[in-house]
DNA sequence: CAACAAAATGTAATCCATTACATTTTAGCT
DNA sequence: AGCTAAAATGTAATGGATTACATTTTGTTG
């Protein structure tokens, strides 16, 4: 394989000379340029990509990290970062974590090693102080999940106030009994909804029965599970906000299996909009996020850091969007 | 930051013996070893993976080209292949192609440059002498979508047999005018699938007729379109094959919209085994790939062929399962 | 045409780990 | 002790692009 010296020989030129016809055409005389130009294309000469990341210590490539990509929100983000990401010349690289919080340092040892050129986090299983260290000394984003009080270039929604319009949803169809299923309540994520659902009770001054909240793991069975325990309650409520689309239809298919229906005895409303979700009978009331912009805005805030660009604006917070579908009654009550 | 020649000279050594303690401890004295591990210890020396890369001409790094990693089958690929890749000490690059050509020569670029140490493709709408050519020059796997008579890696499952006991299951059934929505026939994988569909009924003795076929192009939607026009026939289907599950579920919605059921009125069997076939309304019987097992043995093909070790065998093919649930009333007959 | 600024090109150091080959040390044995 | 083979370590070249700085060429203007 050819190397620049054995061009700069055929073009009767400097490796430099080559090296900037490859980099900054403009810098060089059309005529010297043609000339090189010539010299690349009779050796087929391809530059070695190594050297020059070696060189420059940069990579062109970012790491995302994500706990799994089997999953019905990530792939969206991911396409979202993997869409500016290409535009701009940048690789993504797949960090899954498995859950695994050491896998995670791992990945990090990446960064730190220059081996990609920045890092978007799509999960934080990670201590605070290692995230607060690490996004200081490179460039790093946050996405979907937040850390509270922390000064991290993040992308995300307000979990709160997407949950408080769910639940007021129900409240204004006459829904004053509900339940809620949550996630694993030491993400913070899964405690905003629970607080958004909170805030919409007490802002309609309906009571907050502890009875009403149970912690389901965002799978369907758990979502299945919980809305049972809901029902074998003396006093069943009347609708369900479950924290995410696959518990909502966990919960639903419970309650078709005690034969009872879902919008007319039991409304329920969950959280993601993922594909199936339009699919499901009843097609399922949700809060849907921008997952391919968020995966957007993670990318362009990650390449505004690795150009050295000041931030403006640190913390994004996108807009959330109540799709009402059949699942919660509202076509029926108009 | 500390590089080798700093570790060499703290430790009164030479470069080779500390990169030696690095890649091969064993064959250093214990006494130094410990000299430099202490030193690279005291320095917080951390290699250069970069410099590493480009003197090796290898980056452990190898690329997944993928049409949409926004798909129902591709991320679970993806992750038995990241799985294996991690075992190895490899990462995994992702290359979405967004379905086009374009995009997938250049990702071809990537390897023939070195950034990359193999690729496995998840797809293929490329061009049969490129891969052949790229096949034998670098480290490659094809995996789920076929090439006629290519001599290239590769990781499948039967199309035409999983096809044929999808029918054949109809058949046992009873049925005996079924219908198929193809997927787009332009690829082989699709049209394995109709092939599979059409030797069912040959060795059935069941006539084959044109108007009971029906292209779609794997959505959902295509799904329901197709399925109208069976609904419109006037001698109906009883029993559909869709080789797809969206598109079963989109045939299903059909039926229900038109006041029929299934599995009674018309019977339905998908394929791929996505996550919300079981969820789904009939639970839909179909054909289950082994898709983590297929990501998983074709970078097991991949790391063969990096090491240089013989392929004894080069065309895997997996064996796939029905599922049986209730989209074709098995559970009823019996 | 001289003089000078600007544009173009060249020189050579640099990034840093790896490794073929050379040299030294160690260990085992007579 | 002396010898040899094996083990351990060292020397120095290598990979190839990039770029700060130096030098040459070109173009403009008085």
């Amino acid at each position: 394989m050819a190397n620049m010296t054995d061009v700069a020989k055929l073009a009767n030129v400097s490796t430099a000379t080559v090296s900037r016809v490859i980099q900054n055409p403009e810098a060089v005389k059309e005529k010297t340029r043609i000339k090189v130009l010539q010299a690349i294309e009779e050796l087929n000469y391809q530059p070695n990509i190594l050297a020059r990341y070696f060189r420059r210590t940069e990579t062109k490539t970012i790491l995302v990290v994500v706990p799994s990509i089997v999953n019905n929100v990530f792939p969206q983000m991911i396409a979202g970062i993997d869409l500016v990401a290409g535009q701009h010349g940048y690789k993504v690289l797949l960090g899954n974590t498995y859950q695994d919080p050491e896998k995670a340092y791992s990945y990090i040892e990446e960064l730190k090693q220059k081996q990609v050129d920045g890092m978007i986090l799509l999960t934080t299983r990670l201590d605070k102080d290692v995230i607060t260290d690490i996004a200081e000394r490179y460039p790093v984003v946050l996405t979907s999940d937040f850390i509270e009080g922390l000064n991290v270039p993040t992308v995300a929604i307000d979990n709160i106030s997407s949950a408080r319009e769910a639940v007021e949803h129900l409240l204004q169809l006459g829904h004053s009994r509900i339940g809620m299923i949550t996630g694993p309540l030491n993400s913070l994520l899964c405690r905003d909804r629970l607080k958004g659902y909170r805030q919409a009770l007490l802002a309609n001054e309906v009571a907050i029965e502890g009875v009403l909240i149970q912690e389901g793991d965002h799978t369907y069975e758990s979502g299945y599970n919980q809305m049972n325990k809901f029902l074998a309650l003396e006093e069943t409520p009347t609708a369900i906000f479950a924290a995410n689309d696959s518990m909502a239809m966990g919960a639903i298919k419970a309650v078709k299996d005690q034969n009872m229906k879902v919008p007319e005895d039991v409304a329920v409303v969950g959280f993601d909009n993922i594909q199936f979700s339009k699919i499901f009978e009843p097609a399922l009331t949700t809060i849907a996020q921008p997952l391919l912009g968020m995966g957007k805005r993670s990318m362009e805030l990650l390449l505004k850091q690795i150009k050295g660009e000041p931030l403006t604006k640190k913390q994004l917070v996108l807009d959330t969007k109540l799709i009402i579908r059949d699942s919660c009654g509202y076509n029926k009550q108009v």
